[in-house]
DNA sequence: CCTCTTGTCAGAACACCGTTTCGATATGCT
DNA sequence: AGCATATCGAAACGGTGTTCTGACAAGAGG
């Protein structure tokens, strides 16, 4: 037989933190395989034989960042005001992406020809369902009106997202109450669906 | 003196729009230097004299596309009801981000290290002026409560450019209608702002 | 008319990247 | 002990953005 094996499942989960934690202070662009590798004391082949490549690499990371982003959002709780509980899930959502800027960026930016793969369509719908079972709710007790849960949830992704994307951008006017705006603004649009 | 000048503004021109159709079907990273001095039949010194590296190109083709955004929505029009003309603008978006999602990207996602720069700041404003001047007729004309122009401008902004990134990045879900989908959420928010 | 100076530009050189190839390695089996 | 073989580190390959350098061309001065 062969000699032992050295790339195995630790070695993996080493090289998955610490091209997290590369990624999220320099973006995707800036995380060499070869420093990685330097890094974790290890030659760039074990990238390959884990991971495939770069991109594999950076799936298995963007996999595990939108499986905690979902983690989170699934813990937002819930009270008998479908209305209240959106709007409380959409500032979870900007807290979970002001809290690691760069994996948000990973997620949702698609730099470096991350495709997203099998395991982060579920991953994804994962995080979108909590939206979906709090506005089914909404529609079931008669608090918003004819629209679709789908509808109503999809919107309430779409301005959590839109807002955070442009803040994280710093494309908002400098001098703008960001986190007032943001609530505010997912007031009046969870207003626009009551009956 | 010297030889006569051959990177001139002709060539800076040049560049850019082969720049812009190159970024437009394969993405900023797809887009060599080498590849692209070739195709327009000079060298690469060409692009250090005239944008000082890629990352200047990649600002000077942004730049541009920002410019022709803002112009497309600058020229949406308007009628004496702004909620309506607010729905409009935001439609109006969206077309022109599709139109060419490269470019979009190129703007909105931040690829390559494209720093904004002074000149793209003031075209990002000028994108965002007209739904500002909307919400201020909004406001004025009693259609809209008690927010402020600039918060329900920005709203607005950040539901268009939401949905607009996600459906672009294929992050929606299949099934939905999404052209249908968006304008509903933006008669939703609107609605929101209602007094 | 012929240097000479000088800014300009193309191409070579450099450092780095992701990826592929290949030879040394270290084991269990014969 | 020797062999077969899966494994892995290091070197090689083709590409990138960027920098360096030497050939160049035109006006100035003799």
């Amino acid at each position: 037989m062969p000699r032992p094996k050295v790339h195995d499942d630790a070695l993996r989960a080493r090289l998955l933190d610490r091209a997290g934690e590369i990624l999220s202070t320099t973006g995707p662009d800036g995380l060499s395989l070869r420093a990685l590798a330097a890094d974790v004391r290890t030659s760039t082949t074990a990238v390959y034989s884990l991971f495939g490549g770069k991109p594999g690499l950076l799936r298995a990371v963007y996999d595990e960042a939108f499986r905690r982003f979902g983690e989170r959002l699934s813990t937002a709780g819930t009270s008998d005001d479908p209305a209240e509980d959106l709007v409380r899930l959409g500032l979870r959502y900007r807290d979970s992406a002001l809290a690691d800027p760069q994996f948000y960026r990973v997620m949702f930016s698609g730099a470096s020809g991350v495709e997203p793969g099998e395991e982060s369509r579920r991953a994804s719908a994962r995080t979108f369902s909590p939206a979906l079972d709090i506005a089914r709710r909404g529609v079931e007790t008669g608090v918003f009106g004819n629209d679709s849960p789908e509808q109503i949830a999809l919107a309430s992704w779409g301005i959590a997202h839109g807002l955070v994307a442009l803040e994280l951008r710093g494309d908002l006017p400098v001098d703008v109450p960001v986190a007032q705006v943001y609530e505010r603004s997912l007031r009046a649009l969870v207003d626009g669906w009551r009956r």
